[in-house]
DNA sequence: TTTAAGCCCATGATATTCCATGACATCCCA
DNA sequence: TGGGATGTCATGGAATATCATGGGCTTAAA
């Protein structure tokens, strides 16, 4: 199971190239499923990217969503319609498509934010800013939903 | 399952290595997965270390939470984020990053603390002090049974 | 031809590995 | 029960490998 951690500012070169920091490189399978991949966050300005067994698990969690409900015509068109397979090269690095660097207001440097099974691709004052507001609303704060086991 | 108790005080040199205590080191795999995974503690200037089993645990559970909730994000951006994987190198050494040693005042010094599953790495005399201030707080409470079933 | 995508190679900076040493602790055998 | 021999451990410095990044070259699509 991959488990991506740790923060990694890189640049993007003007081929829109970027380094996948060689933490989460490490993490992927060495087969031919090097591959990662990539949709906007339902939530925040950022990208969302994970391996493929686990958009397979996205897929399926979709798949099990009462057909031709609304509930899963949005998911599926916001996750599966939206997402992109990218491939790695032989210098580890990404392409980030444009539309994707658009959406991200990503210019030049791209912050890669660790979250277990899948990691985020920022701009990085935006996660700076995010940061913020989540460090806020909560600091201090303790939280006993750590403590229990998960469901 | 790893146990790691007892504390040792050693040397971090003038490139942020320091050996990790031979007890630690003897808790870990022997497979590939020797590595630790550290991030800064929640309520104190100290670092907390664990396993890589154990950090899945976290993750895991913050995965549990509601996602793109404050709780989820905060847990996320103060623990995955801030994790980085450490190797333990041929000499039963690992290397920590500057950013760590700022964080927890660390010069010359780093006092390993046994912590069960986990364990903290701090600046000497912090943890006397810390260790004072909740000995003074708490001397001569008993412990509390496992009323609730351990998870 | 232009544009874009994939490859291979070069390079400086950083991180990792390898080897050497002294201090203890443990072991072994008289 | 000594006390020498052997190992383990923490520590220091030097050699080596890895990583991020930039450029060019080749195909393939537009």
């Amino acid at each position: 199971m991959a488990l991506f951690i740790g923060t990694h500012e890189n640049k993007i070169d003007r081929k829109g190239r970027v380094s996948l920091p060689a933490d989460y490189r490490a993490e992927l399978p060495k087969d031919d499923e090097r591959v990662i991949y990539i949709f906007p966050s339902l939530y925040t300005t950022a990208l969302e990217a994970c391996d493929r067994a686990q958009l397979a698990l996205h897929a399926e969690r979709i798949g099990a969503l009462d057909q031709f409900s609304q509930e899963e015509a949005y998911f599926s068109s916001q996750i599966l319609a939206e997402a992109r397979k990218i491939g790695i090269d032989g210098d580890g690095r990404i392409v980030l498509p444009g539309e994707f660097i658009d959406r991200a207001n990503i210019d030049g440097k791209a912050l890669f934010v660790g979250g277990g099974q899948k990691f985020h691709i920022w701009q990085p004052e935006a996660f700076a800013e995010h940061r913020r507001e989540t460090q806020e609303a909560l600091a201090g704060r303790t939280l006993p939903s750590l403590t229990r086991p998960p469901a």
